[in-house]
DNA sequence: CTAGGACTTGACGTTGACGTCAAGGGCAAG
DNA sequence: CTTGCCCTTGACGTCAACGTCAAGTCCTAG
């Protein structure tokens, strides 16, 4: 397939697909004219990458995590780096949850203006220090 | 408190808290030579403030939302955001949630690097159409 | 009184994952 | 052949939340 039917296939840009491929995530094949050909796990390839990138890693991590992945085979540096970006989803998860919650106070309260629903935890922000020394 | 001691106490930079008043997220008084002057509760509304952008939401959002949140007074038209943030959130958690648990695999894969240990869903990205028409 | 740290405004720099033109080549249909 | 859509590389633009000087002012300890 072509560049434009993977694009829609995956869900993104043809622009992110050369992006991809420009930072080393992604490889193919050529026709004799240059243009630029997949195989179909190309999307399944690109909605992972994709999902990385969600999670709020960088390309240079991932160009490392991908052939890892791959192999099945994770060696002691990356591990280390491995074991930081895990906390670093854990805490942004934490983050994230909150500040749902949050949310849904306020959409409660707009629902039922009535009652102090949510008397507590609207104003401060929960103590996220767990990580200073 | 001045702004200094008011960075120390949030965990943000002075650069921070005045993008923030830039933005109009932030009140301070000033002293007749024209320092910033911050009440202690300031530190929590940094914290909120650093809470709900790191959830993702921009300023010109969060803005709207600080006087909602003192006001426990939430209008449709806000509500109609809400929800939109809101779902955005929950879609961004849970690809944090797969996204960790890739990691996760990665780790353990590291770890015992024997046994097939976890043999699907280590390629393969989730489906994460849930709001596409 | 003075040294030096904290503060002010203003303005330009950074970073990452693309968006968006520009200028041209490729290819199937009519 | 030519219309029209897809593709190519290259290069500049964007956006947000700050970082980072620069040049000058303020305040406090000694």
């Amino acid at each position: 397939m072509r560049i434009g039917e993977l694009a829609d296939k995956a869900g993104v840009s043809t622009r992110a697909l050369r992006y991809y491929e420009e930072q080393g995530l992604l490889r193919s094949e050529r026709t004799a004219s240059g243009q630029r050909l997949y195989e179909e796990s190309a999307a399944d390839r690109v909605r992972l990458i994709q999902e990385l990138y969600t999670a709020g890693l960088g390309s240079r991590l991932i160009v490392t995590l991908l052939p890892a992945i791959d192999a099945r085979q994770v060696g002691p540096e990356l591990l280390i780096r491995l074991l930081d970006e895990r906390a670093q989803i854990e805490a942004k998860a934490a983050v994230l949850q909150d500040a749902g919650r949050r949310l849904d106070m306020l959409i409660h309260l707009a629902r039922y203006p009535d009652a102090e629903s949510c008397p507590t935890s609207l104003d401060q922000a929960v103590a996220q220090d767990s990580m200073s020394p």
